[in-house]
DNA sequence: TAGGTATTTAGGGAATTTCCTAAATTTGTA
DNA sequence: TACAAATTTAGGAAATTCCCTAAATACCTA
């Protein structure tokens, strides 16, 4: 648990979003995107570029960050790659704040 | 709640370490500093300047960034400023994450 | 009131972050 | 092989953050 690396991966407004978007995609991204989405593999990255209104290289990076920090789980698939949450990460991360923070 | 004003004001290892310092005083502070040490007041901005071994004006906008997202309560008294945790914040902190983020 | 201590405010150079475009890479398909 | 689609890497301008020194302010005591 690198507290610092999670807590300055989330310390941006698009990436937190893209964190809470990711809680529940058909929430957050059209229903036609969506049409290959499993839970096991998330979103691919210009779905989220798209909802984000950013570049796909920005987020991208952002989405790089976010797994290196290891609240979000890349898999490639093909040309694409998904990302999703990784909620055992982010259980971690509540549990130490509330534990040892 | 501002989640992003929390998380930002955390992101940074000195602020951080800050708040790890104030959970317990008496383990990260010279005991001469504390003599006038109360749990209700917290530390005062020289002596945490000093354990960081930063400058006291960087330590005093760090202090007075982290109470205005409201993880840290100042109290003025005499010419000096303590600073404590607002226990309350962190642990809505770790059950917004918990539950919501 | 004068002088001393603690803190805050102001100003700014250096480092980092933000987020873009262009180019390169990876993979799928004809 | 050739081309197209998705992503990543590279490079950089603009904005923000980091953290300093100098000056101003707040409060205490003689």
């Amino acid at each position: 648990m690198e507290l610092l690396a999670i807590i300055k991966s989330l310390s941006n407004e698009t990436r937190l979003n893209i964190l809470k978007w990711l809680k529940d995609p058909f929430a957050h991204f059209p229903e036609e995107e969506l049409s290959e989405y499993t839970p096991a593999l998330g979103v691919c990255v210009s779905d989220i570029a798209k909802k984000a209104g950013m570049s796909v290289p920005t987020v991208s990076d952002y989405l790089k960050t976010m797994s290196a920090a290891n609240i979000l789980i890349a898999t490639r698939k093909g040309q694409w790659t998904y990302y999703k949450r990784n909620e055992k990460s982010i259980q971690e991360l509540a549990i130490y704040i509330k534990e040892r923070l």
